[in-house]
DNA sequence: TGGGGTCCT
DNA sequence: AGGACCC
């Protein structure tokens, strides 16, 4: 039998990139349809126009445009507001799900952004269409294909069918036109992706990978980002936006050279990439996100914390809607971060995070989640308790909730939704009392301050990571039978409440599940 | 300069 | 909690 690791890593290997021609102005004319191609068409998030349409690109509107040189450069821009990506969201996932029904496991699909896919084909069968031995009528070549190595060129010839049918697939059953790069690596797919653009698709010969990336500047390598940049500027004052790959492998003959300039784990893998190298794999894109995340910049100061507040809120509504619906019930954030930027440290962001326990129901839970939020943008806003920024500096917030539990679905279904109120404590010694979202009377907060201890203890065993004084959410439930409060947590595994005193025996049973499995 | 994401330290 | 990278 065969070792699936040493199958998938056989080398080389053929990789689809996938690319949405200027995707947010693609999604407002499908969308649209009235909306004609020939009418430039930009989009705009703040003062920026982020992308164009073909037409508009004809009339010198470009990417990441100021609002205002757009609209100098092309008085009749048809402007679309895109700082809700919704709708954006939504056809990239019909286009994922079209891509999988066409590309089922062993081929691996790979999102990057919103608008890019790379497939590994190495292991799909030959395509029927690529039996002659020609390329896609579509289908540009760099290098010579016909003088390669054998296998690998019948490898790429089917590689580009299989491109140039899924392009034909997202176009018909999505009405998106797509670009494509089909190479025996990802960078290789990457690089020559755009090369013939829009609707077009370009494959390379691996014997050309090299002398390829070789004569393009040295900024094209994905991966080498700003801060490298900055680094080989500083290291080599010759160095121009013109430079290519080539005159930096003079001037970096070796890994270790890389190493001094890039660090002992980038340095290298720059290395490699500037001789055309990629053995990283197509990894299949998880359906549950590791954060999911909403934010809003705003131009002009905030006159105060409570304004201030009341955007964060707004925010925090979104990202609970968005979890509602794009994650669903079985899926439990481990944390809650608060982000802001400021003008005045040069748009660095600063955070604060709040671990969660045991799950939430943000219907029920939403005051708690609130005063969570709260509690986090006032640890690092001036007139918080440690915060040190002033509130008028403020010019971004982001919440998100951060990494995800999916719980195993065999136990999931049918697990009871009780009504939960949400409380918001402090562990540990110092903890805060608990308010019932406003319900104070005499026997609930009784009740609540006793569970306090109970909720203490199930946190601690939960999250024995936690320390004392760490915040934490943690839930109650009011049990309208009995008119009492129950402390009923949500188990991370199974969503299923569970009882404190049962908390023991539900957790072995996990540990009984895993061991069948 | 937007509104998102990923992974590593 | 932050940095560097990607779109």
């Amino acid at each position: 039998m065969q070792d699936p690791s040493t199958l998938a890593s056989r080398s080389p290997r053929a990789v689809i990139l996938i690319d949405l021609d200027c995707f947010y102005a693609q999604c407002e004319h499908v969308r649209d349809p009235a909306l004609s191609t020939t009418t430039p068409v930009g989009i705009q998030q703040k003062n920026i126009i982020v992308t164009a349409n073909y037409a508009a690109r004809l009339r010198g509107v470009g990417k990441l445009m100021l609002v205002h040189d757009a609209l100098r450069a092309c008085p009749d821009l048809a402007i679309r507001n895109g700082e809700d990506l919704t709708h954006y969201r939504a056809y990239s996932k019909q286009i994922w799900a079209t891509l999988r029904a066409h590309f089922p496991a062993p081929c691996a699909i790979e999102r990057l952004g919103l608008d890019e896919f790379f497939i590994d084909v190495t292991d799909a069968p030959v395509h029927p269409d690529s039996e002659t031995g020609q390329l896609p009528g579509d289908c540009h070549a760099v290098g010579d294909l016909a003088g390669d190595d054998l296998l690998a060129v019948e490898a790429l010839v089917s590689a580009s069918w299989w491109a140039h049918t899924a392009r034909h697939h997202i176009l018909t059953e999505c009405g998106f036109t797509t670009s494509a790069g089909i190479g025996p690596s990802k960078l290789a797919a990457k690089l020559v992706s755009s090369l013939h653009k829009p609707n077009l698709q370009t494959v390379i010969a691996p014997a050309m990978v090299a002398v390829y990336v070789a004569g393009l500047p040295f900024r094209a390598i994905p991966g080498l980002g700003s801060s490298v940049r900055k680094a080989l500027r500083e290291h080599f004052p010759t160095i121009t936006d013109s430079t290519t790959v080539a005159d930096l492998t003079t001037l970096l003959p070796t890994a270790a050279a890389w190493a001094r300039i890039a660090g002992a784990r980038v340095g290298p893998t720059l290395a490699a990439l500037c001789r055309g190298i990629d053995s990283s794999l197509v990894i299949d894109t998880p359906t549950t996100p590791t954060q999911l995340s909403v934010e809003d910049a705003f131009a002009s100061p905030t006159p105060s914390i409570t304004d201030l507040e009341s955007r964060l809120f707004t925010l925090l509504q979104s990202v609970l809607a968005r979890f509602d619906t794009e994650l669903g019930a079985p899926a439990v954030p481990k944390s809650l971060r608060v982000t802001i930027r400021t003008r005045s440290s040069g748009f660095k962001r600063t955070s604060a995070s709040a671990p969660v326990v045991g799950g939430l129901r943000w219907r029920a839970d939403e005051n708690a989640v609130l005063r969570v939020a709260r509690g986090l943008l006032r640890k690092l806003v001036a007139g918080g308790v440690g915060g040190a920024v002033d509130v008028g500096d403020v010019n971004l917030i982001n919440v998100a909730l951060v990494h995800f539990d999916v719980p195993s679905s065999s136990t999931a279904a049918g697990a009871a939704q009780p009504t939960l109120l949400a409380q918001w404590a402090r562990a540990g010694p110092r903890a805060a009392v608990l308010d019932g979202g406003g319900e104070t009377t005499g026997p609930v907060h009784d009740r609540a301050a006793r569970a306090r201890l109970d909720l203490n203890d199930i946190a601690a065993r939960i999250r024995p990571d936690l320390h004392d004084d760490d915040d934490v959410l943690v839930l109650v439930e009011h049990d309208d039978a009995a008119d009492r409060m129950a402390i009923l947590m949500a188990c991370p595994f199974c969503a299923a409440s569970v009882a404190p005193w049962s908390w023991d025996v539900h957790m072995v049973a996990h540990d009984a599940d895993d061991n069948i499995d």
